[in-house]
DNA sequence: CATGAATGAGGGTTCATTCAT
DNA sequence: GATGAATGAACCCTCATTCAT
């Protein structure tokens, strides 16, 4: 198809990095459809041959990207446990009390939650992968539990957050944040930036120190 | 065999029923087993080769007290909303104000939600199901969520619970609540009681017109 | 039910025969009933438990009966093959020339293929059965078309059929008759006995020396 | 592989047309040997197994190019409804009186009787198809029943036939000529020519208003 | 005789995956 | 890279039949 190297690029390797991204490009593409699909009709339910059907090219094409059905789920959570990192790794990283990064935790969480790929990794049952994967998946998930109940106690060692048992607030925010998941629409009327802000709100209000100021 | 009747036999229809009380024992164990491994292995990583040989029963078995395994994961189902219909009733028609409801139901709910059958119905897709089974599902679980913004309403207009979105305030209380299902081991420190009363306290807190003493 | 032995009758043997009679019944009504199944539905699609269903029986009762179900098709069969030996023996051992037997053969072979037992034995598959009794009924197919053809050429010979090919009219003639098996409803406006007039009638008249004459 | 355009290699397209052409040789290979074998053995007792094994391919191969068994044998209907068609259009559409044309019908009908999907189509059990296959092919039997009528009645109408009653001398002819599926055999003495010829001749001969010539 | 329970054989179908162009 | 064909591993389910009472 492209029968003359754009003639801007001199490069010989031009043509390479153009076909690799070109590869990457339907990489992505791929995950982006699996993800979706999975997440509608869950991961048994999905026959490659539908993720293919829906990107128009046939199964096997998949095969050229992907070596096993479970490697692409298995890709799909470390997409979604990039996007914990980066959400997690920013909360963590601002400035303020303990409450004030949980707070903003809680929003980086419900953002990645209701990302495909963050949905994923909430929602999909991680039993789906291979041991290797299953083991790093759980422990991407502990840590994440570690991160919240981390910020609980900073919060409540610098008074920001009333103390109570980390543990169990930690369990009641993300089990509260996971729900998300269950119902949220994309083309819902509640934005992930405003389900982020209402959930930072209230479910810290019972934690906070401080009442936040009634509407 | 028994040559005559034996006159202190009370009735002729006991070995009847010794027999159907023999079958029903074994629908009960099957299901409790099928539920466990449904829970344990996720339903479509459990053959029903799995239920059987859990059993030591052949898997042929199995069909002389369920159709298909669908019709097993329904009754799991209908088990489970039996939970839930029991403990809503029994929460909703305490006396006392939306608060104080509110509360018994989220004990409720946590003795539900730690139970193999509620447990089942609250995490096992329900995309399994036939149409029909689905539905009404769908329907009960609409009709849970229901219960609890009505509780929650109701709470506001007494005053016992400040004023809040009733639809958000029950979507991070059953958040919550369902979450405990992911992380819940029955054989574990934690047992429901303690769990359902501390959910009670602090997925309240937040909510409750006066802040409960602190410990 | 029958607390007492008839009165009327003081032998001691009869309660046996009364039994035994009851049990030939039952053996009857199993027997009409599978038939009436496996014409309607056919053979395979005809499980034991919708025969028993029809009865009002359990399954397994059928098995005091019959050892297995191809038992009960081979004596289907053999039942049909009564109502085809009666049919034919009546026919042959009738007065007249070639032409009037084969007519009477033909009203007798309607009436035959429009019986239950008869029709099974003609329209069912005997490779259901197994080798000893599909051998049988084979040789009685044989057997029954080497009548048709003994008659034609009897009636040749007498003078009273037209010189053809016997054995290709013998086809012809079976054929027509067997075919009625397809459309026949017991419930419908023909009745055996017109249908075997008429067949008796069409299926000679390109045979027959002289023409019958035309109504 | 083939490193530069063969310019003698008259079509690029030439080698996808070869591999669609293989498809269809081996679909209708698989048609084939299914059809003898559901003649042969029955369709119940013809495993998909059995049909693969006859063909050296396995089982799963056959769903390369049928979506289930029932599927198959609606295919073969749908063939053997084709040959139908055919040869009734090509009969219906020849010169000539009613006698004429009926008896270029019951020769047309000969021949499609003794061929595999014809014979398929007149002799396996159309209960075991779909609803909407079976729907179909009931149509499509009783406007074969209906031609065959019609050109008796056209016959009778132009004075080619005696009167008779159309329905009846339909389904003796028809009976007879289904009938031949159960005793044809392809390598027997008897080829579809002269029985056909024969066939037309003395299923005709009674209702014809001239007597055909005797030889 | 009759019943409920259990079993084993067998077949259809799905689907991920490998093979050969 | 991409494709069609083929394969093998499972699994669900039907149904006749045997077992134990």
């Amino acid at each position: 198809m492209r029968s003359q190297p754009d003639t801007l690029d001199p490069s010989p390797w031009m043509p390479f990095e153009t076909r690799k991204r070109a590869r990457d490009e339907k990489r992505v593409a791929l995950l982006r459809t699996a993800v979706r699909l999975f997440l509608e009709e869950g991961y048994h339910r999905t026959p490659l041959s539908k993720v293919a059907e829906r990107l128009n090219i046939t199964k096997m094409a998949l095969y050229n990207y992907f070596g096993s059905k479970e490697e692409i789920l298995a890709e799909l959570f470390r997409l979604g446990s990039e996007q914990y990192e980066a959400g997690f790794t920013a909360a963590e990283s601002m400035k303020g009390d303990g409450l004030t990064k949980l707070r903003q935790l809680i929003r980086a969480y419900v953002a990645i939650v209701t990302d495909d790929f963050g949905m994923c990794f909430a929602r999909i049952d991680d039993r789906e992968l291979s041991d290797e994967a299953r083991i790093a998946v759980r422990r991407a998930k502990r840590c994440y539990d570690s991160t919240f109940r981390a910020l609980i106690r900073a919060g409540i060692a610098d008074g920001s957050i009333r103390p109570c048992d980390p543990k169990l607030a930690a369990f009641v925010i993300i089990g509260a944040l996971n729900g998300i998941a269950d119902w949220y629409r994309a083309d819902g009327a509640l934005s992930p930036d405003i389900l982020g802000t209402e959930f930072a709100l209230r479910l810290t209000e019972g934690y906070a120190m401080q009442r936040p100021e009634q509407p």
